[in-house]
DNA sequence: GCTAGCGTCATACACACGTTTGAACCATGC
DNA sequence: GCATGGTTCAAACGTGTGTATGACGCTAGC
């Protein structure tokens, strides 16, 4: 007889979130099933409705865990930031956004993979997912927001907001990559960073996207340049519209791999 | 008696592609299910599997459709570039993996939303359209990326790897955002830019990710007190680890909203 | 010793999914 | 007229999903 895995001391909440949470950095929250969950806490599929009511009941507790205190944090360094009316500028600014999510994703706190939890987070799909950053991390956006367009006063806040769309969707895209740690890895080129120069060089990646000048007439002729040449192109390989109408029709027959 | 709405000699099939599409755009591929998609083709549920054989097969002549000629059309504009061992710089390069973009976009060839279907395709999540990506368009990738890599010999190629991934992260993220419409006017800014300028500006948007340099001593230091900072502040405010532990067990009783 | 009550368990429910089926439809061929 | 074959249709199948239920074990309090 097998002997029992867990007795019933051991928290099976606790299990159950750990579970949730590897398989939701490692296939989002659309893939993550109670069952792939309960099996891999090695708990009973209703351990979840249990303990927490509902899926999405789980996954909120899951992520509120985890990004609240990353969130106070970033907010009490750029409250400190700002003390006495300082206006930081916007590499300090992205440094105040940067800095706590390497630190919890350094202490337990932050679990074992947080800053690939972050990357999930923010590059997620599932309405689900978008509607609780929404609600629960809205006024931290803006709060954010509000420091950037006092940094850069010049550019005008609806080409402020592209231009911080753009750089954190490239940031997160990029923490949520499968191999971010060898992503990271290459970042320090060889050389063993500390987290200052790591952080430093994100910041510089990040950063020209918000303040890069955008079009000199050079490049403009250029592109003019391309754009003549591809219309030439395209135009003499495929003189006609698009491709020769498909064979159609006739009940498609389907050979199934045997089981 | 209800009228017919589309008598059969009207291609299902092109109704099939269209909704799906649409659909694909607006909500992914892992929320894109048949019985949405016929419903809104105003086909029957198993006129897919007739027409295309599988969910799958659809998505692929769907893919294939709008992408192959893309492609074609970059991988001719970058030979065009590279005639008689001319090296393009890295700015034309990007031009070059833009300008067929933009121009199907305007084209019926490309399909009405084509940029955003771009968009989706490169961040969409799920197993099937990524190695559908893989399986496609790897040696494209792989041409583009010994372009740039020759237009940045001094670069190495990990490095390279690194800004790539995240310049094209970057770009894919902001065109497949719902509001991208909007995003694309903003970078206009209010002037009625034609595509040349337009596309220069994407160009100096994203060219900056791959040549910027990576931290200087006054960035580093600068890191430095934020984290001693950050640091600092954590601790004081939550000198215990994590959470207070939350009210445990008892069985969750769900109230449902009446349907 | 007995009874609460928390936690776990197997099992079932209702629903959504992709796919399959066989009959019906309907223009075209003879 | 009648058969043929491409197309559409309603209905079902099997599987996977989140959730609900009721019985069972176990420990704690009296």
């Amino acid at each position: 007889m097998a002997v029992r895995e867990h007795p019933p001391g051991v928290d099976t909440r606790h299990r159950l979130l750990e579970a949730a949470e590897w398989l939701f950095i490692e296939r989002g929250y659309e893939a993550l099933s109670m069952r792939l969950v309960t099996a891999r806490a090695e708990a009973n599929l209703a351990a979840v409705n249990y303990h927490f009511g509902s899926k999405e009941a789980m996954l909120q507790e899951l992520l509120a865990q985890r990004l609240d205190r990353l969130n106070e944090d970033r907010l009490r360094l750029l409250d400190a930031c700002e003390a006495d009316g300082h206006v930081p500028d916007y590499e300090t600014i992205l440094g105040i956004l940067f800095a706590p999510a390497l630190q919890l994703g350094r202490s337990p706190a932050g679990g074992p993979a947080f800053l690939r939890l972050l990357g999930r987070v923010y590059s997620d799909a599932s309405p689900f997912i978008r509607d609780y950053l929404q609600r629960h991390y809205r006024p931290i956006f803006e709060r954010f927001f509000e420091a950037f367009a006092r940094a850069l006063p010049q550019t005008p806040r609806n080409e402020l907001g592209l231009r911080l769309h753009f750089a954190l969707k490239a940031l997160s895209g990029m923490l949520a990559a499968d191999d971010m740690n060898d992503l990271l890895a290459e970042l320090s080129m060889g050389q063993s960073l500390g987290d200052a120069e790591l952080l430093a060089r994100l910041v510089s990646l990040v950063s020209p996207a918000l303040v890069a000048p955008l079009g000199n007439p050079r490049q403009v002729n250029l592109i003019e340049q391309l754009l003549r040449q591809s219309n030439q192109l395209a135009e003499t390989a495929q003189p006609g519209s698009t491709e020769p109408d498909r064979s159609r029709g006739k009940r498609v027959v389907s050979v199934r791999a045997p089981r």
